[in-house]
DNA sequence: TCCAAGGGTA
C-alpha cells in the first residue's frame, strides 16, 4: 500500500490570548496571580498552572487558591474536573481552599461532591468557618438534602455560627428548599435583627410555598422595622402578588417601585409583567413592557407567556418574531411560552414547527415541559391518537403529568375508548391522585357509561386517592376571600346561598341549563347533583363578587383547578345580564368573560 | 485568597 502523503506542514499560530506571559517574574506569587484576572478560558488558566509548575509554587496555598478560585467562578464539569485535581495535588489544604471548592461544587450539578469533601475535611481536623456554610448549605437546598441540611444547622450552632449574616440567609433557604417552612421560621425568628438578606430569604420562601398572604404580610413588617427593600425584595413581593392574583396590592408595589427607582431594574419590570398578567391585567403588562428602555431574554419571555396566557396565541407569535428581529436570543421558557399559546389557541401547524426549530435552529434541547405543551397542542386539536403515539416515542420516560394532560383532551373530546387506555398507562405509575378518576368518571358519565363511573368511584375510594378540593378566591375592597366548593367555611357563606339560588333561577330564565352529567356522584338525585353543582368554589366567588362589588366593577376570579365547564356556561351568562366582566384566572390560563362570551371562545 | 437573598415554566 502506498504511503499516504503527508500533510503539509502549516505554522498553527498560538491560541489569542489576553494574558501576556512575557513580562511577569515566575518566581514571584503575586505577579503569576495578577495575570488570572485576565484570564478567560481552562486553556489559559492551564498555561499559568505550567509556569508556577515551572517555579515550584505549585503547593504554594494562596497561588493555588487563586487557581482553583478562576475554575469555580463559572465552573463546568470540566473546570470542576481539573479544579479537583489540583486539590488532590497538594499534601495539605486549609479551609480557605475548601471552602473554594465546595462553593463550585455547589454551583454544579453535583452539590452533593461539596457535602463529601465536607466529611472528608471534618475528618482532617480542618475546623469549618463562616465562609463554609453557605456554600455547603446551598447544595443541600439544590439536592433537598433536609437531613444533611438539618447536620450543618446543628454543627453551625455547635460553632457559634448560626446567626452570621451570610449563614443565616441560607439556612433559611435551604430549608425552603426543601419544603421545610417550619424550620425556616424558626430560624427567622431566633434573629433579633434580621437584615434585608434575611428578610429576602423568608419572603421568597413564603412566596413559593404558595403563602403569599405571609409573604407579604413579613414585607409590611420589614417596613415597620425600617430595614429598606431592596431590588431583590421587590422580585419576591411581587411573585406573591401573581401568585396571590392580588392586583390592587400589586399596583400598590407597582407605585412604590417607581418611587424608590426599581423600575430602572430589568428584572423588576420582568416581575411586574408577570404579576399584571397573572393578575388579569394583561393592558398593564403591555404597558410595562412598551416602557421598558433594554429587554432581555426574560423580559420577552414573560411577555410572550402572558399574551399566552391570556388566549393571544398570534400575538404570542408576532411578538416572538419581533423578539427575534431584535436579535434577543430565545430560550426553553420562550419555547414553552411559544408552544403553550399555540396550544391555546389551536395553532397545531405553528407549535409543531417551533417544536422543531427550537432544537434544529437554536439547539435548544426539548425537556419534559415542552413535550407536555406538544401533547396539550396535539390532544386540544382532537389529535388523540397523535398525541399517543408522541408520548410513546419520546426519548426520556413519560411522567404521569404527561398522561394526564392526554386525559383531560380525551375527556374534552369525549373520547372514552381512548381516555381508558390512557388512565392504565397513568395507574401504571402513579394511582394516587385523585384528579384523574374524577376526570375519567365525568367523561364516562358524559357519555351514560354508568358501570365504568361506579367502577372508577370504587377504585378511588379502595384506594383512598384524594381530589384536591376545588377554591377560588376573589378579591373585594383589598380583601382576599377565599371560597371552597360547597361553601359552608366563609362566614357570609347562608346568604352567599341563598343569592346563588336567586341567581341560578334568573340564569335559568335566559336559557342556563346545569350540566348535571358533570357532577361524579352516580346515585344522586339530580336535584341533589344540581345543588352540588350550585355551590362550586367559582360560582360562590363570582357571586360573592357580583354582591358586594357597585354595579359596573371587574369581577376577578382565582381558581386552584380548572375551571369546570357549567360554571364556565354560567360564567358566561352572569356577564351578560349583570352587564359585568369577569376575569377568572383558572390553573391552566385566564378566561375573560364578557357580554356574554368568553376570551378563550370555549376552546379550553 | 473563599460567603447570602433572585424575575419569566405545563
Amino acid at each position: 500500500m502506498a504511503a499516504a502523503p503527508s500533510p503539509p506542514i502549516t505554522p498553527i499560530s498560538p491560541p489569542k490570548s489576553n494574558t501576556n506571559t512575557s513580562s511577569i517574574n515566575p518566581t514571584n506569587p503575586s505577579h503569576l496571580l495578577s495575570l488570572l484576572p485576565k484570564c478567560t478560558s481552562l486553556r489559559e488558566l492551564k498555561q499559568i498552572q505550567a509556569i508556577t509548575i515551572k517555579s515550584h509554587l505549585q503547593n504554594d496555598i494562596p497561588v493555588l487558591t487563586k487557581l482553583i478560585n478562576f475554575c469555580t467562578l463559572k465552573p463546568s464539569a470540566a473546570s470542576m474536573d481539573h479544579a479537583h485535581h489540583m486539590f488532590d495535588q497538594i499534601p495539605q489544604s486549609d479551609i480557605v481552599l475548601f471552602n473554594t471548592m465546595a462553593r463550585g461544587y455547589a454551583r454544579t450539578d453535583t452539590p452533593l461532591r461539596a457535602i463529601t469533601l465536607f466529611t472528608q475535611i471534618l475528618h482532617s481536623g480542618l475546623l469549618p468557618d463562616g465562609y463554609t456554610f453557605p456554600s455547603l448549605l446551598k447544595a443541600c437546598a439544590s439536592s433537598k438534602a433536609l437531613e444533611e441540611g438539618k447536620q450543618l444547622h446543628c454543627l453551625a450552632i455547635k460553632l457559634g455560627l448560626n446567626h452570621n449574616i451570610y449563614v443565616c440567609p441560607t439556612l433559611i433557604n435551604m430549608y425552603t428548599e426543601c419544603n421545610d417552612m417550619d424550620s425556616a421560621r424558626r430560624v427567622f425568628d431566633k434573629i433579633s435583627e434580621p437584615c434585608v438578606v434575611t428578610y429576602n430569604a423568608i419572603i421568597t420562601g413564603y412566596a413559593r410555598s404558595s403563602r403569599p398572604n405571609v409573604a407579604l404580610s413579613l414585607f409590611r413588617e420589614m417596613q415597620a422595622s425600617n430595614v429598606k427593600p431592596t431590588y431583590v425584595t421587590m422580585l419576591s413581593v411581587l411573585s406573591s402578588c401573581a401568585l396571590f392574583g392580588a392586583l390592587d396590592l400589586g399596583k400598590w408595589i407597582h407605585e412604590y417601585v417607581k418611587k424608590y427607582g426599581f423600575d430602572q431594574q430589568v428584572k423588576v419590570n420582568t416581575a411586574l409583567i408577570d404579576m399584571y398578567a397573572k393578575c388579569g391585567s394583561l393592558d398593564d403588562a403591555v404597558s410595562v413592557f412598551e416602557n421598558m428602555v433594554a429587554r432581555d431574554t426574560q423580559a420577552w419571555s414573560a411577555m410572550i407567556v402572558a399574551y399566552a396566557i391570556h388566549g393571544h396565541g398570534y400575538k404570542a407569535i408576532t411578538l416572538f418574531e419581533e423578539m427575534r428581529r431584535a436579535r434577543v436570543r430565545p430560550d426553553e421558557i420562550t419555547f414553552l411560552g411559544l408552544l403553550y399559546a399555540c396550544s391555546h389557541t389551536g395553532l397545531v401547524e405553528e407549535g409543531c414547527g417551533y417544536f422543531y426549530s427550537m432544537k434544529e435552529k437554536y439547539g435548544i434541547i426539548p425537556g419534559i415541559k415542552h413535550y407536555g405543551c406538544m401533547v396539550d397542542l396535539l390532544g386540544r386539536a382532537g389529535r388523540l391518537d397523535v398525541a399517543f403515539k408522541f408520548i410513546e416515542g419520546l426519548p426520556i420516560k413519560p411522567t404521569p403529568i404527561l398522561w394526564r394532560t392526554l386525559l383531560s383532551a380525551c375527556s374534552s373530546h369525549g373520547n372514552v375508548d381512548m381516555g381508558m387506555r390512557v388512565i392504565e398507562r397513568i395507574f401504571k405509575l402513579d394511582d394516587s391522585h385523585g384528579g384523574d378518576y374524577v376526570i375519567f368518571s365525568n367523561m364516562c358519565a358524559r357519555a351514560g357509561r354508568w358501570e365504568h363511573v361506579n367502577y372508577v368511584r370504587k377504585l378511588m375510594n379502595e384506594r383512598g386517592a384524594a381530589k384536591v378540593p376545588g377554591c377560588s378566591s376573589v378579591e373585594v375592597n383589598n380583601v382576599v376571600h377565599e371560597f371552597f366548593s360547597g361553601g359552608g367555611t366563609h362566614s357570609e357563606s347562608r346568604e352567599l346561598h341563598r343569592a346563588l339560588d336567586e341567581l341560578v333561577k334568573e340564569l335559568k330564565l335566559v336559557g342556563y341549563v346545569p350540566d348535571t352529567s358533570l357532577v361524579f356522584h352516580a346515585d344522586m338525585e339530580d336535584e341533589e347533583k344540581e345543588a352540588t353543582l350550585r355551590y362550586h368554589s367559582e360560582k360562590l366567588a363570582i357571586a360573592y363578587g357580583l354582591l358586594n362589588t357597585p354595579p359596573g366593577t371587574t369581577i376577578r376570579v382565582v381558581k386552584n383547578l380548572r375551571v369546570c365547564g357549567d360554571c364556565h356556561s354560567a360564567a358566561k351568562l352572569i356577564s351578560l345580564i349583570f352587564d359585568r366582566q369577569i376575569i377568572l384566572r383558572d390553573i391552566q390560563r385566564f378566561h375573560h368573560f364578557t357580554d356574554g362570551k368568553c376570551s378563550c371562545g370555549d376552546y379550553w
